[in-house]
DNA sequence: ACTCGGTCCTA
DNA sequence: GTAGGACCGAGTC
């Protein structure tokens, strides 16, 4: 039996200096993403650094016990004795920020205890254990290659190190190698060398070489600074004395605390395999392909060294050792929703409102009976103040049917006035998750909540356009690999769907308090970051903000008529069911004219026309080309289904769809804006859509004219002229483009001018679409195909350009260059949108895709940066001018739309002008003027 | 009841 | 060539 061996072996404690490693890790391997699109190339170099030492526990000589050690905290004693430690060393890069988190994962996944204790260095935790080792007798290798710990290497007691960088043993032979002194002497060598990442001072001229060659000549620190007298060289001599208490305060700093309790008894870290099912749970998570292959291979599963035979069973068998030490640093204990609590009485509230009180700040979430917060009821209120402690207080729960009793639980009105002043007090910090909606629910009931932290658009400024979105449940699972209870558990799906007043208390807790929970947990690990990664500007002061502007928006609504759009609607059914009849006889017979795949068929099949393309789904392409290429050939079918297509899809997208939103309460649509809908930092606007309503024919138009201004009232609209080509001229400096703008002169006929030396109207419509090229990111493929005109032509087109243009090459050459180098791009603001890991894919057309979206990400992303930016301060300018009955109710990208009092409009069109004009100061000056052009009527439509 | 591709509306 | 959302038919569960 092997097994009877194992006892009489010595211990061989493993120790891993996961900090440094890490860093090393980072600097070494290629900056790789895993597959959430987080940077991970240190996290996966790591990982494969304990997939190795995990291998070294089937041999003789290999660890029975091991454990990960980690720096816990900034400050440790060595601030305390000398303030300036590690004080200069620059903020880790962002891109390894992320990973840390991602460390501790994989410590877990494979099942190693992890250890850091606040005010000790990894370097010092690493020391006790490594002396308490020593002192049974056990031995000892430190994973490292830290000089620092170079000083605990003692062979004969059993101390050694291992670099896995190069996979070298480092024992008291390589030390005196590198330092010229044996291990108990490397610390007074630090001490006179110095260490500038670490900012200890040492002396001033001396180097890893003298200081080396001191140490050997008179034994010790303290020997050489009694013995200046001795030193021949002048400013040698001059320096030691001069800065002697500097090599004393460093001989400090460098010596390893190993006097502290351990974290966690030395048996605890026995480690005797690593169970199979985390680790593949992480490395499926992270899509490390390599080694997942190898766990499922079986073959190189580490296994222990006390096994007959390794395998599954020996791996399985140590499933029961002690679970992975986990610290206990507040957002990194496990969520226990055992812990929270049902708040059913005024005592109960009044505790929770002292502890958000006490804390400064508190996150809270609402529960209602519906997703549209314009119409939903209140069920409940969920409050967090820190991990684990959070609360639902009930509010509007009704009993699950008609035949049972609503739950006791505190009257809505008692909780809102006990809850307002407290949501309403500028010292404390409200935190929601897209809190938006429950601002809107919270106006509705009568309180202004402020001021507001929103982890939703935190997660956006800092991780726009990554590979995950930014939902609450999502982002549990990604920064605390926690599953949140699904609201489908809750309340189901589909037709037996219950609405969350009917979920009893105890479950509808968990939920809701568990949101509360994960949503404060969020906040105290993302809201760091905004200020590591530089966007904490662009979260402050243009998207936090928007939150409450947008909800005001929201909950005015704009007017829409109704009547109007019926008899729209009967309208366009009338001619619709004409044109159905016209196309039935074209085609020799009826089929469903809405679907592509019977379309195609009877045009290429019953008609048997030519020349059909067939899309990657196997069908003919029916799009409006390929329809107008028909209709241009005289194909009479092809042109009634054009006109068919126009028809109902005003119909059911507008003119149908509009009436059934309109809320019965208000009389008016309300439509909802995302802010973290468009990765380049766009709004996006849905339930409905009001920012795709048809403006460009005639039909369309008509549309605009049922969004109405309340009686006494029109509506305005203001809108910036031409604002992306005007920030493309800034941003790439390009001056004629610049001295155009600033005197008003038509942009595309000078283009026409410059490209092809004429500005007729053919020459300025070619140019305008080659204006626009520029801003989606040009391809000459892509240009040919819009002027109608083969690649060669294009590609040349584009070279005039460029060399017309200089500055737009160069801003695209240095746009790419950055985005290749950094991973995102960013807009004059600050505003970032990561295009890893596309933008280096080696499939040419995603990679393609990637570069065009990164060429276009900063122009369109700087242009919502400053219509947000006047936003932001529309209300209160339009305050200071007497006007605040002047109501913003829409944004359309560069529009912004008002309902003002008849007789008003001069006067607000002049302060909404001035904003926008001016929204770029006064963080910024731009080289262009702002052109903004207003316009009123008694509709939209009008107003343009 | 859900997802996907095709289509088409906007800036 | 950029950025979105909505509707429909058709295929899947």
């Amino acid at each position: 039996m092997p097994e009877a061996t194992t006892p009489t072996a010595t211990p061989h404690l493993y120790l891993v200096d996961g900090s440094s490693y890490i860093f090393r890790a980072y600097h070494r391997l290629p900056p790789l993403t895993n597959r959430h699109g987080v940077p991970a190339g240190a996290v996966y170099g790591y990982t494969t650094m304990l997939w190795k030492l995990a291998g070294d526990l089937s041999r003789a000589d290999g660890p029975t016990h091991m454990a990960v050690i980690l720096d816990a905290s900034e400050s440790t004693h060595r601030n305390v004795m000398y303030d300036q430690y590690k004080a200069h060393r620059p903020p880790p890069p962002e891109d390894l920020v992320p990973q840390f988190p991602l460390i501790r994962t994989a410590t877990r996944a494979f099942s190693i205890p992890c250890i850091e204790e606040d005010g000790l260095e990894a370097d010092d935790i690493i020391a006790c254990y490594a002396l308490a080792a020593k002192a049974k007798g056990w031995k000892v290798t430190i994973v490292s290659s830290d000089k620092d710990l170079m000083q605990l290497i003692d062979e004969d007691a059993g101390i050694d190190m291992l670099d896995t960088m190069n996979d070298r043993r480092i024992g008291r032979e390589q030390v005196m190698e590198k330092f010229g002194v044996p291990p108990e002497k490397v610390g007074d060598v630090l001490a006179l060398m110095g260490d500038s990442v670490d900012n200890v001072p040492g002396v001033p001229g001396i180097g890893p070489k003298t200081a080396s060659q001191l140490i050997q000549q008179f034994g010790d620190l303290e020997t050489v600074l009694a013995s200046t007298d001795q030193i021949t060289k002048p400013k040698l001599k001059q320096s030691l004395i001069d800065h002697a208490d500097a090599a004393r305060l460093s001989r400090e700093l460098v010596r390893l605390v190993c006097d502290s309790p351990l974290p966690e008894p030395l048996e605890d870290l026995a480690l005797k395999g690593i169970p199979p099912e985390p680790l593949r749970d992480f490395l499926t998570d992270q899509g490390f392909k390599t080694l997942l292959a190898r766990l499922e291979s079986g073959g190189s599963v580490p296994t222990p060294r006390s096994s007959s035979g390794g395998g599954f069973n020996d791996v399985m068998a140590s499933l029961d050792r002690k679970p992975t030490v986990e610290p206990a640093a507040p957002d990194r204990q496990e969520v226990d929703r055992s812990k929270y609590e049902t708040v059913i009485d005024e005592a109960a509230l009044d505790r929770w409102i002292a502890n958000a009180r006490a804390t400064g700040y508190l996150a809270l979430d609402t529960e209602t009976d519906c997703i549209d917060c314009q119409v939903a009821k209140l069920a409940g209120i969920s409050l967090a103040v820190a991990p684990n402690r959070a609360c639902y207080i009930p509010t509007g729960h009704s009993g699950a049917d008609l035949y049972s009793d609503a739950p006791s639980q505190l009257p809505q009105d008692v909780v809102l006035a006990k809850l307002k002043p407290l949501l309403e007090d500028p010292a404390i910090l409200k935190i929601g998750h897209n809190f938006k909606y429950d601002w809107v629910m919270f106006s509705r009931l009568g309180i202004e909540v402020a001021p507001v932290d929103d982890t939703m658009v935190i997660s956006f400024d800092l991780d726009a356009g990554r590979s995950f979105g930014h939902g609450l449940e999502e982002l549990a699972k990604l920064h605390f690999e926690h599953e949140c209870i699904p609201f489908k558990q809750l309340c189901g799906s589909g037709a037996k769907q219950i609405t969350f007043d009917k979920v009893p208390l105890p479950q509808a807790t968990e939920y809701a308090a568990e949101d509360a929970d994960i949503c404060l947990r969020l906040w105290l690990r993302m809201k760091p970051r905004l200020a590591q990664e530089n966007v904490a500007r662009v979260y402050e002061r243009v998207d936090k903000p928007l939150v409450a502007v947008i909800g005001r928006m929201e909950r005015r609504g704009i007017r829409v008529d109704r009547e109007y759009l019926a008899r729209l609607s009967a309208e366009f059914s009338k001619d619709i069911a004409a044109l159905e009849e016209k196309i039935y006889e074209a085609a020799c017979g009826p089929f469903t004219i809405g679907s592509p795949q019977q379309l195609g068929d009877v045009l290429y099949g019953r008609l048997g026309l030519k020349g059909g393309r067939k899309g990657k789904s196997g069908h003919y392409s029916t799009d409006v080309n390929e329809l107008e290429r028909l209709a241009a050939e005289g194909v009479e079918c092809a042109t009634l289904v054009l006109d068919w297509r126009q028809l109902t899809k005003l119909r059911s997208t507008y003119t149908d769809a509009l009436q059934a939103v309109i809320n019965p309460e208000t009389g008016r649509v309300h439509t909802s804006f995302s802010l973290t809908g468009a990765q380049t930092g766009r709004l996006s606007s849905n339930d409905p859509n009001l920012q795709n309503i048809p403006i460009r024919t005639e039909a369309g138009r008509k549309i605009r004219d049922a969004f109405v201004a309340d009686p006494g009232h029109k509506l305005l609209s203001a809108d910036y002229s031409q604002i992306e080509l005007r920030l493309a001229a800034h941003m790439a400096d390009v001056p004629q483009l610049k001295d155009a703008f600033r005197n008003g002169d038509d942009i595309h006929s000078l283009t026409a001018e410059e490209l092809f030396g004429a500005s007729d109207r053919e020459s300025r419509n070619k140019a305008k679409t080659v204006n626009f090229a520029i801003l989606y990111g040009i391809s000459s493929w892509g240009l040919a195909g819009r002027l109608g005109v083969p690649k060669d032509e294009g590609k040349a087109i584009i070279d005039r350009y460029f060399e017309r243009f200089p500055g737009i090459r160069d801003y695209i050459h240095g746009t790419l260059s950055f985005v290749r180098q950094h991973g995102y791009t960013r807009t004059l603001f600050g505003r970032k949108t990561h295009f890893e890991p596309n933008i280096r894919s080696p499939n040419p057309s995603i990679r393609g895709g990637a570069e065009r979206a990164a060429i276009n990400a900063p122009i369109q992303g700087t242009s919502a940066d400053l219509i947000k930016r006047a936003m932001a301060r529309m209300d209160g300018a339009l305050a200071d001018a007497g006007l605040s009955d002047v109501k913003m109710l829409l944004q359309v990208h560069d529009e912004l739309v008002f309902e003002v009092p008849d007789g008003r409009e001069e006067a607000a069109a002049e302060v909404i002008k001035g904003v926008m004009a001016e929204a770029a100061g006064p963080a910024m000056q731009l080289d262009v003027p702002l052109d903004v052009e207003v316009g009123w009527g008694a509709n939209w439509g009008a107003a343009h």
